[in-house]
DNA sequence: GAGTAAGTTGTTAGCGCTCACAATAGTTTC
DNA sequence: GAAACTATTGTGAGCGCTAACAACTTACTC
């Protein structure tokens, strides 16, 4: 591998010349940069990262700090990470973490600043994440998603709330009153402010906000809550905190002969792919992750280069009408 | 942040004593070793990465190229690798790669290289990269997931043929005659070994192979596939390549009053997490995508540490029966 | 007890880069 | 035309670490 060095040399230069065209300093002669450059192209010089890095102490790298990587909303923010990061050309370290627990979340942030990112991303959409950032601050910037950020971390969020207006909004248009929600655990931010916004939006149409039911995110658990709401039959909608939920109550409904959405209407949560193709086809509201992603990076890249201080960015969320709501019998 | 040689000072030794106890070389003292531990501790010493990637020319960094990185196969692999790489002491690089082509991969796999990687994990499960790897040999050990690997590069996959083989044989041992195929994309590594393979086992038992159609793994491509085939009625039992397109092809049926599985039985691939809370629940084959990311850094740390050659792994399906299938009427 | 081996520790150099500063050339000002 | 700038280029040091070698102990052999 050649060094800067080589390509000085060839060039006719210093390498200390060769590094300003690199780093695009400004004061070199348009006739020199032409000549290095042709004498990079021609040895196909690559700057080496460690050598910069052990210097320059920063080293282009952004740490992205996840749980639950593999689900539909996280694995398509950090996509949105991904793709912001690497167009600024930044590199993306990962670490996924097994179980969230504070001392898991010191380590990963430890084995983060072992690299000497740049700054972090934290995907883990859990309520303990942000006191535990507070507590140990890192050095570099932090942005948590799914989160208004706090004093020292900035934050990049869907419009969780907004959501569940939409979502209550829908069904109060469509003659609903007893609306239930069944509720995502509540040490999940996102689940909270679901809740909150359900809750909200009901007390604002002069409505009762009492049929609430936590599930863990998982078909399997909308699938036991659909079983037993199945047989009450308490509400004619209910306000789902994801789609996956949704899916398992949809089959616990069949099952049970209750028709969605002529005996409930059923609103979800996400609108991951697939969901226009339950049966029925899923209203559901829907949250732009990779966007998400996006505008993390974007306040990630303001800190790290401008220095600006700690902010937050929200998206808006949008409700997408399908097949599985309607006005009650 | 405490160097190398505030460690030294404080443990009243040298650097390179210390740098010794770092790398867990053999011959200090047990007492030396206590000491210089203890100072450690103490200063919360943490080796600076970059110094000694500069040295060593290795990053203890894994890349992990992938492409559809947020769909449940892939999103899986990855948090496998990351396990496995994290407990081997590896970092790890993600790039994603937005359209496969040998352009993109070429710039992933430099983009890797600029970091000085020890070894890349390719989960880009399309037939051509496989040959554009072999074209740029990147000089680090590579591990191409969902392949059987070739000269220069190891293979890590579950065996897809066998995954079809069993699938179609359910619905053989049931006394389905007329089996069709819904293929996906013939570009994907998966998706031609499927189709395969299902062919494989039809010919075995004498039956006929002709009945495939191609979708893009989609549940859109699923629902516009069950569309038609619902008014044809060629089949009375369907291998689908993936478990979303086997969604697609319910909601058709269901609406077009083709019952699954009294009219026609349905076996997916993959197994997601949701599949066994579809409308019905959906027989479907098992692939497990953690076991295959950590298998493919078994292969890596092989190939890093002790120099192995290229070599393979396959790990097996595994059917799992639920309601979407029985006996032809 | 001299000679050899093995175990333990220290010394020096250098990985490839950027920073701070020095030096030179070219331009402007009065 | 000398002083005072500005633009451009070069020099030397050092970031924190590991590898190679040197040096010193201790133990063992005959």
């Amino acid at each position: 591998m050649p060094r800067l060095e080589d390509v000085a040399e060839r060039a006719g230069v210093s390498h200390q010349t060769v590094s300003r065209v690199i780093n695009n300093h400004p004061n070199v002669s348009k006739a020199t940069r032409e000549r290095v450059e042709a004498a990079i192209a021609e040895l196909g010089y690559r700057r080496n990262t460690a050598a910069r890095s052990l210097v320059t102490r920063k080293s282009q790298t952004i740490g992205v700090l996840g749980s639950e990587l593999s689900q539909y909303g996280p694995a398509n923010t950090l996509l949105g990470v991904e793709h912001a990061a690497r167009d600024a050309g930044y590199f993306v370290s990962i670490a996924a973490l097994r179980a969230v627990s504070r001392e898991a979340i010191f380590d990963a942030i430890r084995h983060f600043l072992d690299q000497s990112v740049d700054g972090i991303v934290v995907i883990v959409p859990h309520s303990e994440t942000l006191l535990a950032l507070e507590e140990l601050k890192p050095g570099v910037p932090v942005v948590a998603v799914g989160s208004l950020g706090s004093e020292s971390v900035s934050g990049a969020m869907v419009d969780q709330k907004r959501g569940a207006e939409l979502a209550v909004g829908h069904l109060i248009e469509q003659g609903h009153r007893r609306i239930g929600h069944i509720a995502g655990p509540q040490d999940w931010i996102d689940a909270v402010a679901r809740a909150e916004g359900w809750s909200a939006a009901l007390r604002a149409a002069g409505l009762d906000d009492n049929l609430v039911v936590e599930g863990d995110w998982s078909a399997g658990s909308g699938y036991e809550i659909g079983r037993k709401l199945a047989s009450e039959r308490t509400a004619t909608a209910l306000f789902v905190g994801n789609d996956q939920m949704s899916l398992g109550l949809l089959r616990a409904f069949s099952e049970a002969g209750v028709r969605v959405p002529e005996d409930v209407s059923v609103v979800g949560f996400d609108d991951q792919p697939e969901s226009g193709y339950f049966t029925p086809p899923l209203t559901t509201v829907r949250q732009d992750f990779e966007e998400l992603g996006r505008r993390c990076m974007d306040l990630m890249l303001r800190a790290i280069e401008k220095g600006d201080t700690v902010s937050t960015t929200v998206v808006e969320p949008e409700l997408v009408v399908r097949g599985s709501t309607a006005a009650p019998a």
